[in-house]
DNA sequence: CATAATGATACCGATATAGTATCATTAATG
DNA sequence: CATTAATGATACTATATCGGTATCATTATG
């Protein structure tokens, strides 16, 4: 069970560049490059995070990507959100039903509760949070 | 994002069916008939639970399956562990390697952080919870 | 007008999910 | 002791998702 799949991760890893290279626009042939990965993958990816609203593209010569919103409303349970769809833990078996035996399924609503928390810890790790971590541990090298 | 797939699903199904008919054992084409799943493969998952020792199987006429373990030893999280292998919620990037921009991880490691506590409260969810929860909510439609 | 970027889409191979199908084995029982 | 009814083991299949690749269209710069 993976929460965090490759475009997520791929998607952080650029909006992590973004934000640190501090470039005002990046193209994802440098990213591709530097992160050695998939260009059109991660093309596609970023396709995708423009059309939700969390980039800027801009085409032609000299185009590319740059952030559409401040780092610290840029959540982690959005990208999930995209990229995997709304976060289930449950298949649920209620709405399935013909299943005599758990009429208010308990095995659910406990799913449901552990669900919840998690969503809600998930909920407050924003880009910022990510990236100023990185700051933090950076010093501590120095 | 699913954690709680049809085999689990079944799984608890299943169990939960062996513990509140009472039956001494129970057998695959009963359980099917009475949740209305397919019988096979009901019968390959049940198969799976008694290779790892969470019931007993019998062969023969009058054979079928029944619980190896206290209601209150079956956890929630052994049935994910069984169907779906270990959790990771995240898919990880740090042994990817050459990623530049992130050597220790800091995503990775609230995801983790986030990932003991979910895992810790799944620990604690064992069929005899589910089961009781059922019993409770039975006393008080009366 | 060439070049270098994104936009949109269609395709593709590998893996996972949710089964189906068969044949072998075993135990009760009439 | 043969029939029946159960599991054991294993192979096959259809569909969906994941991680890409490939193309062509569009757009902006110089």
């Amino acid at each position: 069970m993976k929460m965090i799949n490759r475009e997520i991760g791929y998607a952080i890893k650029a909006l992590c560049f973004m934000v640190i290279e501090e470039k005002d626009i990046a193209t994802t042939s440098q990213m591709a490059a530097y992160f050695k990965i998939s260009r059109p993958f991660l093309r596609k990816i970023l396709q995708k995070l423009n059309k939700v609203g969390l980039l800027e593209s801009h085409k032609g010569k000299n185009g590319g990507f740059k952030l559409a919103l401040p780092i610290s409303e840029i959540f982690l349970i959005d990208l999930i959100k995209i990229f995997q769809g709304p976060i289930k833990l449950s298949g649920c078996y209620k709405k399935d039903d013909d299943c005599p035996l758990i009429a208010e399924c308990p095995i659910m609503s406990e799913i449901e509760r552990l669900e919840k928390n998690f969503i809600a810890d998930l909920a407050k790790i924003s880009l910022k949070t990510i990236v100023e971590k990185k700051q933090i541990e950076e010093d501590q090298d120095q």
